[in-house]
DNA sequence: TGTTTTTGTTAAAACCTTTTAGCAACTAAA
DNA sequence: TTTAGTTGCTAAAAGGTTTTAACAAAAACA
């Protein structure tokens, strides 16, 4: 078996062993044209004998299609994305698709940068992904020629965009506690300028009614602690469950409470929302959450790319996929409190 | 301006806008062979005008140089990978050069496909990812015509591997609690099949002499907790310093040692490994702990990945790169002790 | 028999770029 | 004047694949 280049066969060597031209060659082994059974099975064995993979780069150059989106994220270090990117994956290597990583650390020049890269190379789309309220996305995005599906963030109105169902997961978590019989439930949640903790305050408000008190601060576990001290250094009600706008201030939220020696669940449910399993597994009692899907959520941005990319229509609009609610002893089973 | 193809301009475009030949415009672009100055800048001028810019499949089907590179990795959701692969990238981007993310979720079927794929697309080089100790490279690994560069995993000897400096970062840590003045140092460590748990280990033993113990367990908060249980449920004296392998486990040994009052650093100081801050910030006392420097070790596993992939050489074996400490209040400056 | 259809194959064009080799014109040296 | 060298440019090849159009041979039809 000689090698014509590189060190790789091409498809000249397939067809020269196989005594036969480089288009039926093509032909046979993409079941394209009209070519013989027998000449067909011939090529194919050939071609699996001498290891023949196709050279993306002159497919692609002749097919238009790269058969590579990009990602485009801010986060690369939180807990948001990179699930998500890893069910984006999956779904893509299953298609022969292969997927760039462009982490662009909010900074909107490295953003440029990593779009006109991923342009050069010719992608079949792009995820764009962030997670701030204040972070648009780059306005180039909305003029390209190749889809392009935002998740976690807004794109234009007829745009594709895939978030978590915020308002629903908050849902599930008020109304479990008040499946529980708790009446004066608090919300705890991050900073006010974050989409989603308006979207999960609202929805909490709605069920909870005039009792209902929001408290914003940040995504931190020290603000969880801080919290509590207002709380209860202040006159008034205390509640009997709090609904955490994250795991790690629902952890800082717990060890509060602990200090004061209040039980949970018994005095206070708690329920935060991430399932963050290293801190929603961990906290004591283990802690109630909602937890967004965030792999599934990469499934269906991957699906949706992978469609628009091929020329499939997808329906426009903010398509908000179902959390769930993972009960743990920091707020129990109705049955059980 | 009528572009020839498929929305995006070709130097076709630039050369007839310029009224000059296909390779004139490649040369005066590139700056290869000779070309007149004046012709040049008016080459540039026109391609700058009218938004001209290679097409990097053509490019690289011609140059044999894809400029992306591969990164293989186990671990998605681990803290290790990610920071050093935002590291990766930053350098990697610097050059023009993309990142393909192939997540393998440790299942070499899956591992097999994106190596199949980042081949077919011709990458000029792959980094592998693994932290276990028992997860050898996939032995294709080493049969390629492109360099291969490990990061925390270990390659054949002949290879170039990047791992932090385990021995030196448990050093600065049991190093610092001497200085300190403790004389009773405990290590709770991880699993011990992990290649740098064994080491951080070995490197503690050797400092802290006879009176060594190490505590192997697994990398979880719990694990610290339970460990503290054996510790005083058991006769003997107590130690005055614990060393952990992990910030996790060192969590879990702060929030069990506060449950019975013991007061941290005064009875027993604490060190942490990982500087994950999302831990180590949090703890209370804050925690003391050994920073990796995981981007760096990224940014030396980029240039030496480009390095390679240009033809130099770079000295093979394992190169460690030092860990820094970071002081907390979780075992303070000897001053305030 | 002659005419149309079908079948299997192939040469060549196309994708977009870089690079080689060569050409013409001009300059400098002999 | 010839020779040699330099400059600025270009045609053409190359890279590996898919696709189009054409062709010959065989089959079906009249």
């Amino acid at each position: 078996m000689k090698e014509s280049s590189g060190g790789r066969h091409t498809i000249r060597d397939v067809a020269k062993a196989a005594g036969v031209s480089i288009s039926t060659a093509s032909n046979a082994l993409n079941g394209t044209g009209r070519t013989n059974a027998e000449t067909r099975e011939k090529v194919r064995r050939i071609a699996e004998e001498i290891g023949f993979r196709p050279n993306a780069l002159a497919r692609g150059l002749l097919t238009k299609r790269s058969h590579a989106i990009g990602m485009l994220t801010n986060d690369t270090y939180g807990r948001l994305t990179l699930p998500m990117a890893s069910g984006v994956s999956e779904v893509l290597v299953d298609h022969g698709v292969s997927l760039f990583l462009c982490a662009t650390n909010n900074n909107p020049r490295l953003a440029k940068l990593h779009l006109e890269a991923l342009l050069d190379r010719q992608v079949d789309g792009i995820i764009f992904t962030a997670t701030r309220i204040d972070l648009e996305p780059p306005p180039e995005l909305t003029k390209l020629r190749i889809p392009v599906v935002y998740v976690f963030a807004q794109g234009p109105s007829d745009s594709v965009s895939f978030h978590p169902d915020d308002a629903q997961g908050a849902r599930l978590a008020v109304e479990h506690l008040q499946r529980l019989g708790r009446s004066r439930i608090l919300h705890i949640t991050g900073e006010q300028n974050y989409r989603a903790a308006c979207i999960r305050a609202e929805a909490y408000r709605e069920l909870v009614g005039p009792t209902a008190e929001v408290m914003f601060g940040d995504w931190s576990e020290e603000w969880g602690h801080a919290a509590i001290e207002t709380v209860f250094s202040r006159s008034g009600a205390k509640p009997d469950a709090i609904f955490c706008g994250s795991d790690e201030i629902a952890r800082g939220v717990i060890d509060a409470l602990r200090d004061r020696n209040i039980s949970i669940p018994d005095d206070i449910a708690v329920v935060g929302f991430d399932n963050w399993e290293v801190v929603s597994r961990q906290t004591r009692p283990p802690l109630t959450t909602v937890d967004m899907e965030l792999k599934e959520l990469g499934h269906r941005a991957g699906l949706a790319i992978l469609g628009l990319s091929k020329g499939e229509t997808v329906a426009p609009g903010v398509e908000r996929l179902p959390c769930t609610l993972v009960i743990r002893r920091s707020a129990d089973q109705p049955g059980q409190a």
